[in-house]
DNA sequence: GCAAAAGTGTTAGTCATACACCCATGT
DNA sequence: ACATGGGTGTATGACTAACACTTTTGC
């Protein structure tokens, strides 16, 4: 016995209304999905991590990695197994910011999907396309192809979303690698918020903070003067968001 | 022939694969809700919109006005729809803020919901229970009863949502009536954000906001001074909303 | 005239902004 | 030696926070 005709049981058991088939005919014949917008950063550009579908709806286009949940699955949970089954990603934190219920977003019927994002450090982790998923790519979130469903919207909607983030807590961390310079850091938060900033303010702003270690190292091989290496200190950072914090560039 | 079956031939014309059967059992058995909180407030306290239901599962409970989707209904329009017919408010703008998605959350099956809430000046609208609502009524957001399903939860997402907006945003001019004294929008803030403000700076701050309209009227009828009437500026705050726009309390 | 809430200014400290040059390295 | 990006300090104005007394009304 499978675990819709347990619940559809479940259901005759508790409702002795003449109303309980109305209902289930009338709405329990959806179906929902979940959608993840990962969000890695090069140095260069704020990129979104891509798969190209191999299955229907919309096989052979790159599409956000997404796909149904099962019924007898959390939903949290699901995000994080449809990333790892598409992407090789595992255990990455996953944000919930909206869902999106438009009647006819999917072709096979009424599917609202519950959309997420999570921000990766790219060099620390190996993409491997599985499942359905044929390939798996980063795009500059300025230079996306065609997508499917309504992608195009929550990519948008989940950068907005990190944007007001960011400006006020040093999220963006997480997408720079272990160790990292101050301009990166700099460059990072110009492509998230799309804007410049003064190298001297954004310098005192930032270690005004007290939340970057000096790992005492250098870069090297640059033709340049090499730039101090930092690290996050995160502990200290969960400290204090406990004890409410705030910060705004 | 209903919408579901319809979806369901839809279904059947594009999927040539062996595994259509299987999606369609798999999958399309869930069904969605939208629950929406309701924020008043009374001069005192934070209220939340409850209703009284006369209806399985949880009849007999006091709840969030909520209720299962259409399957040709958008999301968005049915929170409204919703909330229109168990309480008669009318045209109210709802803002989704989260969803809620544990498999056991509902007793009928696998049912997720969508969460909104919106802001009411309590006076301008009259609250008539309806449909299986057998009454509506305002609780404070300290003193609520029982809840069935996750509806504790809920609200204190939504508590916490609308104190994060209400901090950077002016928002919460919406519960006051539409000419207010400046002590009320005072106690209005101190009970969202939890907090005691200095009555002096709190009204620079607000007054330097340049939003609120001096009606030259007063307060009547009460053994103090009478205190002066301001209304709020909503053209000049949408213009400046889409021009960017911040202030923090 | 008294109770009750409305209303009002100043000061000190902190923070944001604007701005231009020298430094360390590789080639 | 030169090209490249790294790194630094100060002055000005704006904003925040702390604090106590007078005003106006109804009774």
């Amino acid at each position: 016995m499978n675990f819709s005709s347990i619940l559809a049981q479940n259901l005759n058991q508790q409702l002795k209304l003449p109303a309980k088939k109305n209902i289930l005919k009338e709405f329990f014949h959806a179906a929902f999905s979940v959608d993840n917008v990962v969000f890695g950063f090069d140095e260069e550009d704020l990129k979104v991590l891509l798969i190209y579908r191999g299955a229907e709806p919309f096989k052979g286009n790159w599409a956000l990695p997404g796909d149904l949940v099962h019924l007898d699955e959390d939903l949290d949970l699901a995000a994080k197994r449809v990333l790892y089954d598409l992407t090789g990603l595992d255990n990455i934190f996953m944000q919930q910011f909206h869902t999106f219920g438009k009647v006819k977003r999917h072709p096979f019927g009424r599917v609202i999907t519950v959309a997420y994002y999570a921000l990766i450090k790219v060099e620390d982790y190996n993409i491997n396309a599985a499942s359905w998923a044929k390939e798996a790519r980063w795009f500059s979130v300025n230079e996306l192809p065609n997508l499917p469903f309504d992608h195009k919207e929550v990519i948008e909607y989940a950068k907005q979303n990190f944007m007001e983030k960011a400006r006020r807590q040093p999220i963006g961390f997480e997408l720079l690698p272990q160790s990292f310079t101050l301009t990166q850091i700099q460059h990072l938060y110009e492509a998230i918020l799309e804007s410049k900033f003064d190298t001297r303010n954004f310098r005192k702003k930032i270690l005004s903070m007290n939340l970057l270690i000096d790992t005492k190292k250098t870069e090297k091989g640059k033709a340049n003067r090499p730039a101090a290496l930092y690290k996050f200190d995160l502990k200290k950072f969960e400290k204090l968001q406990k004890s409410g914090f705030s910060f705004d560039l």
